[in-house]
DNA sequence: CCTATATCAGACTAACTGATATTG
DNA sequence: CCAATATCAGTTGGTCTGATATAG
C-alpha cells in the first residue's frame, strides 16, 4: 500500500527518480523548458546589448515592413504600453527611426536604420548560435518535428483567445 | 529586391504573414506557447481554489512520500523562499501537515491530510482536462512525440546547469 | 567553524491595467 | 460621440537575493 519510502527514516531523497505525472505533464514540461530557455536568450542577447523585445522589433520591422507602434505590437506580442520604452530604447542606438505618419496624425511610422539592420545581422548569428544550443540534443529531423508541433499547437490557441 | 509592402502607402497590415525567422524561432514559439498554457493552466486551477504550486506540491507528496521543505524545494522546483508561503496557503486549507522531524530539529516534516489526497484527485481531474484543452490540435501519437522531445530538451539543460 | 534549514523582507522583471490627450 | 493611437503611471505575479535564527 504503501510506496517504499517512508519519511523519518530516510535522511534526505533530493533528486528526482520516476518521472510521473507530475513531471510528464507537457504543461510543467513546457514552463520548465521556457524558463530555460529564456534565460539562454537573454543571457546571449546582453552580450549583444539587445534584449529580446530588440530582435523581435528589428526582425519585424526587416520582414513586414516599416509600421506604426501599434502595428508593431500586434506583430511581437510586446504590450502596446510597454512598446513606447522598447522604441526609445532602439531609437536611442539609433537603430529606428520614429516619425509621425502624414496619413494619420495619430500614429508613428518605425523606421529600421541601416544600423538597425547591421545590428539585426550580428543578433541573427547569435540566436542561431543560442538555437544551436537550445536544440542540440535534437537530430535535424527532430527539430523540425519540434517546431512544427509548437506552431501548430500556438496558431490553435492564438486563433481561440485573439 | 524588396519584399512588395512599402510603408507609407498601406494604412495598417495588422496581422501575421508568413512565418520567418522571426515567428519560426523554437526560443519564442516556447515562450509564446508557454505563456498561454501557464494562462489555462493557472486559470484552471483557480477555478478549483488551487494554484500551479499547490498542484506541483500535493502531486509531489503523494508520489514521493513526505519530506523537508527544502527536499519538496528541489522536488518542485519551487523557490525555497517561496516554498513557506505555499505550504501555509495548504496548511490553512487543511491539505497538508507541517510536524517538526524529530531526527532532524531544523526540518519540518510535510505531509499530505486524506484531504489532501482527495483534493489532489480533483486537481487531477482538472489538469488532465486542461491537457486535452492544450494539446487539442495533436493526434495521440504526436501529444506523446512532444512530450518526449520536451523531455529530452529539458533533461539535456537541467543536467548542464544545476 | 562551516553547512543546511526555515523564514522574512525586499529587489527586479515581465505582463498587464487604467487613465489621458490627440486624432480619425 | 465613438474608436484607435501613443504615452504615462501604477498593479500584480513570479523569480530570485540576502539576511537571520536555529540546528547539525
Amino acid at each position: 500500500m504503501n510506496s517504499g519510502a517512508e519519511a523519518a527514516d530516510m535522511p534526505d531523497d533530493g533528486g528526482i527518480k520516476t518521472p510521473d505525472r507530475l513531471s510528464r505533464r507537457a504543461s510543467r514540461l513546457l514552463s520548465h523548458l521556457a524558463a530555460q530557455s529564456d534565460r539562454l536568450v537573454a543571457e546571449g542577447l546582453a552580450g549583444a546589448d539587445a534584449r529580446r523585445w530588440h530582435y523581435a522589433v528589428l526582425a519585424s520591422l526587416q520582414e513586414y515592413g516599416p509600421g506604426s507602434q501599434a502595428t508593431l505590437s500586434r506583430r511581437t506580442g510586446i504590450y502596446r504600453s510597454d512598446m513606447v520604452g522598447v522604441l526609445n530604447e532602439l531609437a536611442e542606438r539609433g537603430l529606428v527611426e520614429r516619425a509621425p505618419d502624414p496619413g494619420d496624425r495619430r500614429r508613428n511610422v518605425i523606421t529600421i536604420t541601416a544600423q538597425g539592420r547591421r545590428h539585426l545581422r550580428r543578433l541573427d548569428k547569435v540566436m542561431d548560435d543560442l538555437h544551436e544550443q537550445l536544440l542540440a540534443p535534437l537530430l535535424p529531423a527532430e527539430r523540425d518535428q519540434f517546431v512544427h508541433l509548437l506552431t501548430r499547437l500556438l496558431d490553435h490557441h492564438t486563433q481561440q483567445a485573439p
